[in-house]
DNA sequence: TTGATTTATCGTATATTTACGATGAACGAT
DNA sequence: ATCGTTCATCGTAAATATACGATAAATCAA
């Protein structure tokens, strides 16, 4: 982000839009829902289920870990990815708020 | 985006996401709470707000436009902006049905 | 008509994102 | 000890995103 003038964003509004910007590409939104539908979830399995090479997946993963909205738990040479609920209800709660704000539902 | 293996994506997964990306940056995500609480809406109004020159700010409001969040009415040399209250009433309904599939809320 | 106001767009620079294949690290099994 | 499996990371390429100043277009006022 090159030169903001200054940096009067909240701190809520900066969360908010991270949290966003890791929902905004299908794939991630779609690991989500796998994770989620499976109990075991190793990165293999999530590779066979989109049309993204092995690392690009990978990178996906490391996205959702970045904002904590999934979590990975090393099991020997696999890993174990589930949501993270705690981060997932904190996201929607924020995400009610600003709905709520800005429109009429 | 260069060249995914194949395009199985489905087409609300990557209308959300579009979504999501709209609000993956704070400015716009203040720009919406502005539109909101201010019933006049011009793009100078946004810009003493913000600490963004008038240019960026103008390309905030194209990229809300773009996936239809916010309307902008030309009324003589201004343009009067204001949030599209259906497409936010329907982001708000996909999100939910997301976080009630992937979250324990 | 001229000048002021408002906003979009152009040109540009830099940073980030997205994608891939290749490689390396960690572990379990033989 | 070696091999296969699994995954992250590196290197790389191309596309997008973000920011700015400058400029053009549109309108209203004088």
């Amino acid at each position: 982000m090159p030169t903001a003038k200054t940096e009067e964003f909240t701190k809520a509004d900066i969360w908010l839009a991270d949290i966003a910007k890791a929902l905004s590409h299908p794939a991630r939104i779609r690991i989500l829902k796998i994770l989620t539908e499976m109990n075991v979830c190793m990165c293999g399995d999530i590779v066979e289920l989109l049309p993204l090479s092995q690392s690009t997946v990978s990178q996906h993963l490391k996205e959702l870990k970045r904002v904590g909205l999934i979590k990975g738990e090393i099991e020997g040479p696999k890993v174990c990815y589930c949501v993270n609920n705690e981060i997932l209800q904190k996201a929607k709660k924020e995400l009610d708020k600003l709905f709520s704000l800005v429109c009429n539902c």
